[in-house]
DNA sequence: TTGAAAGCGGTACCAA
DNA sequence: TTGGTACCGCTTTCAA
């Protein structure tokens, strides 16, 4: 089992004969006798010492550590983000801690009001919802903090973001020229700042192809596999769609099985896009068309401007945007020429 | 941005009229006087304190904090578990860190030996391989460390695992149930302690039906997708099988896709079975007959091992197996009575 | 160059 | 009950 208590600098001093603010400046390079280093270090190996890291980050304010807070970390989209930022943290010697906070508003501040008490150096965060409470919360953090996601315009916060209304409109342009002319979309919640960009780009997508709105064409649901499957299900029931734009993957995913399930083939009589373009859109079968919303590169980005102002970048708050772009497989027929 | 310094809880006491002390037990609840507790209070909203976690944790000797280490959270397995931990240790308290050792051993034995610095009060651990210095390592960790995996009997760490060469087993008997005949096998490398124990596992379930070991069904590869289509490919070139075994729910993925192209129907001529029974299997077409190795509930009693430990158990390792389970889809058929 | 000592921001013991 | 004070383990200033 573990051991009780492990050497600190003062068993160092002692077995090497010095003080420990000799061990202190051998050990963090700061003093120039080679001959006091290799003592030092006999010493530490002598009686096994390793710093204590909370030690440290009292004396230096500095934790080492960053952490990230998504609504669920099972979310592909997220999921790639943090295989994105966790290498580039790493390689600034920052550790990674994950709040996953389950899409629950009052836990997304707590995370960003816990910050006070500094058990990290900085923030990514992805809110689902952003409330006045958040951008209060947001005005003066304890630590720097990136939010990768929609942010009103006066919020003064290091910001990556993506247009997903864009990326939907894409969606709706790509099937309009693939030949389909009654589109349906899928939605998860409508009450979501996602769901919303989605909708209206869905909406600007069918003005620029001069389709009609049709609400019967539209549905709400969750952002999960089976609501996608239900609400593919309850839509099928009422109308004819000959094309289903999903509002992420999952969605996608159960409404292929939906459709299959009714009897028709995908794409020849219903084409299907989702949006996210995540591992799931490869392999599923067929291989979905799906809009990319650049996870990887916003994590990156966050990232990046984290780490930025971690290395002491001041000034104003700075905003990157990544452009969707729609990778086409077969879940979708070629556009006509 | 962030404000430099936070008030501390020499601030709250000068605004109370009160000593520190007299704010650290009104803070902890170690006061009988409301009165104290309501004066206390009033200055901590007024001044707008919060403890640092960090000074509380150089003198507790607790940070509350939890790391769980695997070598990538992009696989399904590992995700799984992480869903499972993070919430049953945020209930007590604790955070959850990430460590993503990239299946780079050196990577694993520093993540052991930094617990030295004492960064948080436990670990979860899945090593991909076992070497003598992650033992040496295990010998004596400074915090408690539980063991995701497959460890040598005489290693004295807790440790949770599952019995993926029965599990392995359980698929042949299931497919040969459903009446195949010629079950093929596709791996990831032969190199590695999961392939190894899969293969001896497909084996046994072969001997155990009373059918014989034919290497030509045998193939082997990556554990990704695209090292599954590959496999199944030269699978399908050189024989005839009529089920495919794969050693994870990424190959089956791509031999499904294999075995589709080569216009052969799934179950009807070629049934499958995958490994992991990941969120991949119900979501594929067909959705996929997998064996789950019971990640999720790994995960909880890593967890549930860790936390008592946490919470001051002693006595000797703990080990707990998870037996492997069959979740049948419609990738196979029916049992035949 | 080296050592003594003053913190970093808390907790908890001890005496009043 | 309350306040004074000694730490927790380290870094860094300041004298020697």
């Amino acid at each position: 089992m573990a051991a009780s208590s492990r050497p600190t600098i003062h068993e160092v001093a002692k077995a090497a004969g010095v003080s420990i603010s000799s061990v202190s400046r051998a050990l963090n390079g700061n003093t120039s006798n080679p001959e006091m280093v290799a003592r030092v270090k006999a010493a530490v190996k002598q009686v096994g010492y390793v710093p204590s890291a909370v030690a440290q980050s009292l004396k230096t304010q500095q934790t080492g550590q960053v952490a990230f807070a998504m609504e669920d970390i099972g979310n592909a989209a997220y999921l790639a983000m943090v295989r994105e930022i966790q290498p580039l943290l790493r390689e600034d010697g920052y550790r990674l801690l994950l709040h996953a906070t389950g899409a629950d508003v009052q836990d997304e501040i707590e995370v960003l009001e816990s910050l006070a008490q500094k058990y990290v150096d900085g923030l990514i965060l992805c809110p689902i919802r952003v409330t006045d409470r958040h951008l209060a919360a947001l005005r003066s953090p304890a630590v720097p903090v990136v939010v990768i996601g929609q942010l009103p315009e006066e919020a003064d916060v290091d910001n990556v973001r993506t247009d997903s209304r864009q990326g939907a409109r894409l969606a709706v342009e790509h099937l309009y020229a693939a030949g389909a002319r009654r589109i349906a979309f899928i939605n998860g919640p409508a009450d979501t700042v996602p769901g919303r960009l989605r909708h209206a780009g869905y909406q600007d997508g069918l003005h620029a192809c001069g389709l009609e709105v049709d609400d019967s064409l539209v549905e709400f649901g969750g952002f999960q596999v089976s609501a996608g499957r239900e609400a593919a299900q309850r839509l099928l029931a009422r109308t004819q769609p000959d094309a289903v734009f999903a509002a992420n993957d999952l969605i996608a995913l159960g409404a292929m099985h939906a459709i299959r399930s009714a009897g028709r083939s995908i794409p020849e009589e219903i084409q299907v896009v989702g949006m996210d373009d995540t591992t799931l859109a490869e392999t599923s079968f067929p291989p979905l068309t799906s809009v990319s919303l650049g996870s990887r590169d916003r994590g990156r980005l966050a990232a990046d401007m984290l780490l930025a102002r971690l290395h002491g970048e001041t000034g104003p708050a700075r905003r990157a945007t990544v452009a969707p772009s729609l990778t086409v497989r077969e879940s979708t027929r070629e556009a006509a020429a």
